[in-house]
RNA sequence: GCCCAAGUGGCGGAAUAGGUAGACGCACAGGACUUAAAAUCCUGCGGGUGUAAUAACCCGUGCCGGUUCAAGUCCGGCCUUGGGCACCA
């Protein structure tokens, strides 16, 4: 018989029998798997889908061999743009369309032998499943977490359509290729930006691999920091700012509002209202995404107003600039330029002042120390590419221009003062004072330790010009010009690097520092001054200790058609009135058309007899909501429909979900791990709190997987010619070998390329177990000889499965294949537990060939067991080392002592020659591994 | 720019807690079987010195340092590739 045939016959036997089905309340331990449903695209299950789906099935199939009561479910997350694009450009109802590709996918499923629970299947697109999608949309609506709010679209002129953000990708319309502009859509609104916190204490409560719990972590982007309010000069206006560094509050020499800033408007004077207006138009035009792809220069107009800085009074200017947006913190700034990148380069470019309030400390702190103020020059020849350097050699190595300043005399006097002192140079430009360093040092001529406050200072050199040098007794250097790999190679003090890092590398200092030019927080760290200065802001009515969230609330309408509807109706009398709840499903209409608009409003707005109905509230006529919900609605919650799928009383019972508790192994792509989980999550949580769900996470481990990709190593498409596609494989090879190709590829977690000649490796690796059954005696034991290695087998095989580690569980198989192939004859007993570990990977031949031994299917028999003691070996060779270098091996058996496995090592000949005549100081034995012996 | 992951033979990849680097498979080469091919089986397979052949020795897990009796594995500093985020104050 050929292997379709037999994986087509035990298809067929699975199915009959029911075999996979989970059943709810069963005595069996819980046990589920899920991987992620698919979107059934028109092209067909991808050879990435079987990886996963494999590695999972191998999973499911061992657990139910171990008794457990095993859910592995699928079905199908089926609304979404491309099958809307299909509908609209062939004229038929998605619906079609989906029926069509769910039935190829899962013909394609069926032919690889998964074991889902056919039973359980459904699609987000079921009136019956999206009517529960609905009802939790009124249970967020009734709790006060969906609301409607205008935020904007991306919006394409001429196409009259709105975009998602992958559609607009680069600020340019996919379809036509004219700008994306922002337009102000009302939208319903999901209020995740409450659940931030739940959502990031709630990681503790899953066992998610360390990555996915980091994607997560910044995907929500905690910053904790203080809100300051300023108050606007010379009016009775105030705005309040997010920052996490209030300690620099001192150096703040100006404030950003966003242009979208509702203060904007009101406190612009008369002469700057053009210009603002101006910028603010330009704003608009672009997206979000634009405005920060183009955001090498910045932009942004001063609005004539001032703002006080409540820690010293001073007036400083407000600007408005795209830097700052208006979704996040406030949509206010001020503005720091000496210690925030962003804001230095605006500083630079609108010639703001740049006030220092914290400097950098280097050398050592000592308590008897003396201070004094004193600068660091370097001087530049941009000729000759090279630095002006004194080799004061041994008394201090290399070094650039230094010197106290003196009484009355200004740092940049000094600094040039010292430079002609010294070199005689005298034709300088100044380039730039560089920010103050606070350096502690010991000098040697005076046997005193010193703490500098240096200002830096970068001149070029105008010409060779040189004054006469006036030089002290004790002043013993070369004056030298050496390029900058010297200066970074030989040039060890801490405070001429550093200030040469400066001189070099212009910009914002934004690490730790000693505060200065900071009243009370002068010479205290980064954390103490914070601390201080959030007191200091509570006190005083202006501030106050404040957390924020990169992630914001969920934008949950989409204008198109194939979707969810939002059962909403807007009544003029009654507003926005929810459906009541016996009225759902609110099902989708049927329609010849599917393109949105002309005015972004969703395809549903042109069936007036749909729009067009009464209010629940008060029965006047009201028109429906005609957006409809995204995507990654039907996917927050289908996990629990799989708990309870044919529940029409609720989403699922609280019993089952009770009984299954939770997901424990969810398996899915890395493009997921992010958003998808963090929906998921969200609405469980809500679900929880309002006591529908039994637990506040329903997850407990996330695996991703990685990628097919093709032969080339690039990601398979069409365009590549690259795609594998998976029926033809299952058609010359079988599903077996793809199955166990798929396994065997690579590590499970990361993306591996096809290759058709190792598939074929796999192909003849199931040859071979096929062959070996013409060795088979007609004996139930297992072979003494054998004993070992299938005890080994069947521990390796167990663990790997359950650790994702299915490339190694294939090797251990293999290696057990090549053990009994050598063997003279083999017994029924040993061939049976082979096939039964290689079954959760390749069930159909193995249960062909278990069938064939007379034995009932192996899907309805026990996992082995194995037994510790008989998976170690009686004896191993273990390496001898001399000094760390392997010099010879030695058998020992498990019961040896060190002793005498050190006399044994001792007495290997070729070790024995690195031991005469050498004094052994220390031996090493370390049980089962190695022993190294060290000599002198 | 920031965060994460990875870098091991000709290739995919092993090495689970610092302990004989290269398991297993592919490709390749030689041989057996065959009229021949396919299939199958046997042998070899990181680089080098060396030997008639063994033996033995040296180098070797992206690069440079460090810790250790011992480093693919740990620490510090780089480089490269892939992925995610990206003016988040």
């Amino acid at each position: 018989m050929d292997f379709n045939k037999i994986e087509q016959k035990w298809q067929e036997y699975w199915t009959k029998n029911k075999v996979f089905a989970a059943q709810n309340g069963s005595k069996n331990p819980p046990y589920y798997i899920l991987v992620e449903f698919p979107y059934p695209s028109g092209k067909g299950l991808h050879v990435g889908h079987v990886r996963s789906y494999t590695a999972q099935d191998a999973l499911a199939r061992m657990k139910r061999m171990q008794g457990y009561n095993v859910l592995y479910p699928m079905g199908w997350d089926a609304f979404g743009a491309p099958a809307e694009e299909y509908a609209i450009k062939n004229h038929v109802h998605p619906k079609e369309a989906v029926k069509r590709n769910i039935a190829t996918f899962k013909k394609q499923m069926e032919t690889l032998g998964f074991s889902f629970d056919w039973d359980r299947e459904f699609s987000t697109t079921d009136p019956e499943y999206y009517k529960w999608t609905q009802w939790q949309f009124l249970q967020f609506y009734k709790h006060g977490m969906a609301y409607k709010a205008t935020m904007p679209v991306n919006w394409c002129e001429n196409c009259k359509t709105v975009l998602s953000n992958e559609d607009a990708a680069g600020g340019v319309c996919e379809r036509c290729g004219s700008p994306v502009v922002q337009k102000e859509k009302s939208q319903w609104m999901l209020r995740m930006s409450d659940y931030a916190e739940d959502l990031l204490t709630g990681l503790q409560d899953t066992n998610f691999a360390e990555k996915v719990k980091l994607g997560q972590i910044n995907w929500i982007g905690k910053s904790t920091g203080a809100h300051v309010t300023f108050k606007v000069a010379d009016t009775d206006y105030d705005f309040t700012v997010f920052t996490t560094r209030c300690d620099t509050l001192f150096g703040a020499t100006y404030c950003v509002l966003a242009p979208e800033h509702e203060l904007v408007d009101q406190i612009t004077t008369p002469d700057k209202k053009e210009a603002v207006a101006a910028y603010k138009k330009a704003c608009a035009l672009k997206n979000e995404r634009e405005r920060t792809e183009l955001s090498k220069e910045k932009t942004g107009v001063f609005i004539g107003a001032y703002a006080i800085n409540p820690v010293n009074n001073a007036k400083i200017p407000i600007y408005i600039s795209d830097y700052v947006l208006a979704t996040y913190g406030t949509g206010a700034i001020m503005a720091v330029p000496a210690h925030d990148e962003r804001d230095y380069e605006f500083a630079q470019k609108f010639n703001i002042p740049i006030i220092q309030v914290l400097e950098e400390e280097t050398g050592e702190k000592k308590s008897n120390e003396t201070k004094k103020n004193s600068i660091v020059a370097v001087v530049y020849d941009e000729k000759n590419d090279k630095y002006l350097t004194l080799n004061w050699h041994e008394l201090g190595g290399r070094l650039f221009i230094g010197g106290t300043i003196g009484e009355n005399e200004t740092a940049l006097a000094c600094a040039q003062r010292e430079i002609q002192e010294e070199t005689g140079y005298d034709h300088l430009e100044l380039v730039s004072e560089l920010p103050k360093i606070n350096h502690h040092y010991y000098a040697y001529n005076k046997d005193k330790y010193f703490n500098i406050e240096s200002t830096g200072f970068l001149f070029k050199l105008k010409d060779n010009h040189q004054a006469k040098m006036s030089l002290e007794d004790d002043e013993k250097f070369d004056i030298e010009w050496v390029d900058k790999k010297r200066i970074e190679k030989e040039v060890q003090d801490a405070l001429h690097s550093k200030t040469f890092t400066y001189a070099l590398n212009p910009g914002a200092m934004v690490g730790d520092g000693l505060h200065i030019n900071s009243d009370f927080l002068n010479g205290l760290n980064k954390e103490e001054a914070i601390n201080k200065m959030l007191e200091w802001l509570e006190n005083n009515h202006c501030g106050s200790k404040q957390v924020n969230y990169k992630m914001r609330d969920w934008i949950f309408s989409r204008q198109r058609f194939w979707g969810e509807p939002i059962p909403m109706v807007n009544c003029p009398k009654c507003g926005w009135v929810p459906l009541k709840e016996e009225d759902l499903p609110l099902l989708l209409p049927d329609v010849a058309e599917y393109e949105p608009t002309d005015n972004g409003e969703s395809p549903l707005a042109k069936i007036t007899d749909w729009v067009n109905t009464t209010c629940p509230k008060c029965g006047g006529p009201a028109k429906r909501e005609t957006d409809t919900m995204p995507n990654w609605a039907g996917s927050s919650w289908y996990f629990l429909r799989f708990m309870d799928p044919h529940n029409s009383d609720a989403f699922a019972s609280m019993e089952a979900m009770k009984y299954w508790q939770k997901v424990d192994w969810y398996n899915g792509g890395m493009e997921h791990t992010a958003r998808h989980l963090l929906y998921a999550r969200f609405w469980v949580q809500f679900l929880y709190n309002i006591g529908l769900v039994p637990n506040k996470e329903m997850i407990w481990t996330r695996v991703s997987h990685g990628m097919v990709l093709g032969s080339n190593n690039e990601k398979m498409s069409k365009s590549k010619g690259n795609v594998i596609n998976p029926d033809d494989i299952v058609q010359e090879y079988g599903a077996d070998v793809l199955r166990i190709y798929e396994m065997f590829m690579g590590d499970y977690e990361q993306d591996a390329p096809w290759n058709t000649d190792s598939l074929r490796g796999c192909k003849r690796f199931v040859d071979r177990i096929i062959r070996l059954k013409d060795k088979v005696k007609d004996e139930e034991n297992i072979s003494a000889s054998l004993e070992n290695i299938i005890h080994k087998t069947i521990k390796k095989v167990e663990t790997d499965l359950q650790t994702m580690r299915y490339n190694t569980a294939v090797s251990a198989l293999m290696i057990l294949t090549n053990e009994m192939e050598s063997a003279k004859e083999i017994t029924k007993g040993d061939y049976k537990i082979l096939l039964t570990l290689l079954n959760p990977l390749a069930p159909h031949i193995t249960e062909e060939l278990n069938e064939q031994l007379g034995y009932e299917p192996i899907c309805l028999s026990p996992w082995p067991k194995y037994d510790e003691a008989k998976t170690v070996d009686e004896e191993i060779t273990i390496g001898v080392q001399v000094n760390g270098k392997l010099r010879g091996d030695i058998t020992i058996t498990p019961n040896m002592s060190n002793d005498e496995i050190l006399t044994l090592a001792k007495n290997n000949d070729n070790v024995q020659k690195y031991l005469t005549d050498k004094e052994i100081i220390k031996t090493i034995v370390i049980p089962q591994k190695i022993v190294n012996i060290v000599i002198k």
